[in-house]
DNA sequence: TATTTCATGCAACTCTGTTGCATTAATTAC
DNA sequence: GTAATTAATGCAACAGAGTTGCATGAAATA
């Protein structure tokens, strides 16, 4: 029998997780790092941010820019399991990145080519900034 | 009037795009600076590669590690202009990441959102993996 | 409350990528 | 070919994201 690393709440589990809920766009760890109020050391957010990610609370977005963002999921498309297979737009002027989660592509993989994660990243000019 | 910087042919240049020009996958820094017999320092592979961008020789794509590779551009739509919005494919068994110029994902916008740049990567198992 | 197991802080480290500046090399004009 | 011009390079130093080891602290549970 394997005995299942059980999931423990600490604050700053909780503050973390909220941050994510509030925000409207992905955030990069050092913008969670700003939000936080010191609640705890910047190693502590990776870790969180990890444990989240595999509890499935969370998803990523590598942006163009090669950095990591994090967001809360919401209608991660729980109708047909749990997807992250939605389109993340990323704002040339503001910087922000944002998560279609309505916008999925659609693409024919030639054959043998097996998916297990997709990440679909379009950047350009947001509605606010255009 | 503005001057335009003239285009400058030099060893690292020509070195640098035969690498990328014979490689079947798209290649990090790294994976260049091994190949490239020290035929000159790691910056100046950066600088390259940047100058290459600006040229539209080759283009780059972030993976979901978020390890910029860079690709020579071959098939990229010259049809309908230069795009560089096919799929690449990163294999989680060996690693490589794969331009699939062929597919091409299919989206719609929402209203308001103005696209300037596509990175479409999808990871799992490759045909030589499967 | 005691025990167990996980989470945290801190320091040190790796890796990718960038910048400043003096030197070298490719173009171009003569 | 030679000199003048301008871009490319090497090197060192730096910046930022992310990781790891280890001692300490805090949840969960019994
Ligand atoms: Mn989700
Ligand atoms: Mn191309
Ligand atoms: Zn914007
Ligand atoms: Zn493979």
């Amino acid at each position: 029998m394997v005995k299942e690393k059980q999931v423990r709440s600490t604050a700053a589990k909780q503050h973390i997780r909220e941050i994510l809920s509030k925000s409207e766009t992905a955030m990069s760890q050092p913008e969670i790092l700003e939000h936080s109020e010191g609640i705890c050391d910047r190693v502590t957010i990776y870790r969180v941010l990890d444990r989240l990610l595999h509890e499935g609370e969370i998803h990523r977005a590598v942006g163009m820019d090669g950095i990591t963002r994090y967001a809360s999921c919401r209608q991660c498309d729980h109708d047909h399991g749990h997807q992250h297979d939605h389109l993340h737009f990323s704002c040339e002027v503001c910087g922000e990145v944002t998560c279609l989660e309505k916008v999925v592509p659609v693409l024919k993989l030639p054959r043998g080519y097996q998916a297990r994660e997709a990440s679909y990243m379009i950047s350009g000019i947001c509605p606010d900034c255009g």
